[in-house]
DNA sequence: ACCCAGAATGAATGAATGTTCATTCTTCGT
DNA sequence: ACGAAGAATGAACATTCATTCATTCTGGGT
């Protein structure tokens, strides 16, 4: 616990140190979202508080009312973090012109959707905490649908071009688009929920062959 | 605020009565739970209180705590509740034998699942609300698998009949069942968080097109 | 008509939580 | 070296909530 040497502090991020440090705005509200969402992935939404919140991030409690003017601010900023991170990361990929070809382009998408290690599963908590309180709190829906409309609109996009790219008849690529999204949503749901019935690897192939159904030129 | 009259009294279920009743055990446990389901629905799982479901209830503050031995409790067994009952008619459709045609048995399920009014958005909120806590709560976990595990058993094997009715070639009733289940908890989910991009009527088309392009048969 | 088992009540209690702010401490420009 | 701007701290405060339990009330059985 002492601090007898001059040794490096503060050099991991989380580990207790003594030394105050005084740090940028921004780096400090980052840090306490990230603590945010490592508190609701293993706590709970409800079970939260600005002490957990702040302990995990190794600071005092005063700061997050600094930072941030109150808990429910910091739980609305801490969604609209989670949300534009994964929507972000889908635009992104579903607009880059990196991947030309566009069946790769789709396999990408489904990677970055159900792939990722154990960070991906804290984000997947955090997100169904927010949608479950989503019905009673107005703001929370108002975030979400921001980001998740932009979102659909490309995946609507990308479907057009393949549809047009392959032929495909009889396929409508907004509720294509509709029904992938919903896809997805439910595997999140059932590897959050019901882990032990669903393996990733299974999350993988049941969202595979469902585009692979609407889109066989393109997949496998 | 008054009694002055001998009439009729705790004649609606919830109207505020003054006159205390004596009801079996039973029917109070019910009651409370009903109330918590519209509070859940109302105000969130992380903003409810005991005085809030008690005063729904129409019933006072002690008496959660006679029937159930904690609002931890109250809210255990309000899942188990929401849960039984959603798996529950779903099983019964699916291995009712009122319905021989298999295609229409799938329809009938598709309506149990997305339709319904507003009380179906009140239990889809409560559902997505413990959803949430899940990932940090394993009894809820627990409770919602034990049911799941069932209904998915049961969907299997309905759609194992149609595959062999129809001769389907290709498709796997098991991995099926799990993109279906998906489906649909992706779609009530859209409806919870974005009606306003997703009516319940174009969530049936997604869901019944998903059907139709395994089954092309049965439905349609 | 009366009684009592136990259902129902709600004021009281103690624990927990969000927020504040007087004080302390760092850092950076000069 | 120094001083000021403002970042960080955490004890204190007011509030809110779950839970308890002494008391009241009800209805069925006798």
């Amino acid at each position: 616990m002492t601090d007898t040497s001059g040794a490096v502090v503060e050099a991991l991020p989380d580990t207790g140190s003594k030394r105050r440090q005084i740090r940028p705005k921004a780096e400090r509200r980052q840090q306490l979202i990230d603590a945010t969402i490592r508190c609701i992935a293993q706590h709970g939404l409800s079970a939260i508080t600005m002490q957990m919140v702040t302990r995990e991030a190794g600071l005092s409690v005063g700061i997050a009312n600094l930072h941030f003017e109150s808990k429910d601010n910091l739980l609305k900023e801490t969604l609209r973090f989670v949300a534009e991170e994964y929507h972000g990361g889908q635009i992104e990929i579903m607009e880059g012109e990196e991947i030309p070809d566009l069946g790769e382009r789709l396999d990408a998408l489904l990677d970055f959707q159900l792939g990722r290690g154990v960070t991906q599963r804290q984000k997947m908590s955090v997100w169904f905490a927010y949608y479950g309180e989503a019905g009673a709190r107005p703001v929370y829906q108002k975030i979400v649908s921001t980001v998740d409309r932009l979102a659909a609109q490309k995946l609507e996009a990308l479907f057009t071009d393949i549809i047009r790219e392959g032929g495909y008849q009889d396929v409508d690529a907004r509720e294509l688009a509709t029904g992938y999204s919903a896809l997805i949503d439910g595997l999140h749901l059932g590897l959050l929920v019901t882990p032990r019935e669903l393996s990733k690897r299974r999350a993988r192939t049941v969202a595979r062959d469902f585009l692979r159904r609407a889109f066989p030129r393109h997949i496998d």
